[in-house]
DNA sequence: CGTCTTTGACCAGCGC
DNA sequence: GCGCTGGTCAAAGACG
């Protein structure tokens, strides 16, 4: 199973489509109702009564139901959204328009050890890591994170709980959005590499991809054990799928964007059913959680939402 | 003044 | 071998 199938089986496995029943369930209310005049009592003014209150209760659960509707069709339509969204990155991914040998070679033998490269903090390395070929580069684990943004800007600072320090940026090929190389600022102690991009497709997501894996506990994560809410001060939310180049290994990261570390020790066992449950929790909960799905439940209840997609972003 | 960012230059891999 | 492309370096400038 290629990554696109394999994500789009787990979304369908964790976000299930919505169904409401077309039809309200007034007619049986109100044969109940005429059954319980046949055999009933007889008492007419309260017959009458009743039945008064039955077809309003029936309206009301009529006009609730086109709401639950209205509600499940967003929902679905935001539910479609995300996997196409997610199977486009996916899709991407496995079929590069031009790959190099070194990053396609990765993509075949990915999920490797981060490599140590302690080495080259001797004296006489600094050469060595210009001019070392990157194959050892190339076995670090490489994590793909997409962060959605609020709009489209020129903004390449994804603040993941880590810092970093910015070594270059290119224009690449294949997307006019300069790609931003950053290293750990733990270097060289810590050999994480970053690159971000703003997706040629969506410019308000933005691609981050990470090599290797730190060494040491985040900032943020320091922070979240004092107690801090450090998710207040992200101007940037990642929400969207972490996604390894490796192979058919997905994670949807939609809420929590301090669990970078939980994700990548879960990578290994991607295709366990343990993960997959927690995939399905976790996207089950992030649509609920959601400010802005929540807004957009709102939105449909309160009938001011057209269309099937929200003008606003998903996310 | 120290730190960080920008940006042009350089290098390596790859395809032709 | 040459050109294209991605990745990296390092000097210069910006900033606090």
């Amino acid at each position: 199973m290629d990554s696109s199938s394999w994500i789009t089986s787990s979304l369908d496995l964790s976000i299930r489509p919505l169904q409401v029943s077309e039809e309200p369930r007034t007619k049986v209310v109100e044969s109940d109702f005429m059954e319980l005049g046949r055999t009933g009592s007889g008492n007419k003014d309260e017959s009458g009564a009743l039945l008064e209150e039955l077809n309003r209760l029936a309206a009301e659960n009529k006009k609730l139901s086109q709401m639950l509707m209205t509600v499940c069709e967003n929902y679905n339509a935001l539910r479609n959204h995300v996997i196409e969204i997610v199977s486009k990155n996916a899709e991407r991914e496995v079929s590069p328009s031009k790959k190099r040998k070194s990053e396609s070679s990765t993509n075949d033998n990915g999920n490797e050890m981060v490599v140590n490269r302690a080495s080259e903090s001797s004296s006489t390395d600094d050469d060595d890591l210009y001019k070392k070929p990157r194959e050892e580069t190339i076995k670090a684990k490489i994590t793909r994170v997409y962060y959605r943004t609020e709009g489209p800007g020129t903004s390449l600072i994804v603040k993941d709980g880590h810092q970093w320090r910015k070594y270059g940026q290119k224009i690449t090929r294949d997307n006019p959005c300069p790609r931003a190389y950053f290293k750990c600022a733990h270097a060289p102690s810590c050999l994480v590499k970053k690159k971000v991009q703003r997706s040629a497709e969506d410019q308000s997501v933005i691609v981050a991809t990470y090599e290797g894996e730190h060494n040491h506990p985040s900032s943020s994560l320091l922070e979240a054990t004092c107690g801090s809410n450090a998710r207040a001060t992200l101007d940037s939310v990642p929400r969207s799928a972490s996604l390894s180049s490796s192979g058919p290994t997905v994670t949807l990261d939609l809420m929590k964007p301090k669990q970078e570390t939980d994700v990548k020790s879960l990578q290994p066992k991607v295709d366990s059913p343990e993960l997959r449950q927690f995939l399905i929790e976790q996207m089950a909960s992030s649509l609920t959680k959601d400010p802005s799905f929540t807004t957009a439940l709102a939105a449909a209840i309160s009938g001011k939402m057209v269309g099937p997609y929200p003008t606003e972003k998903w996310i």
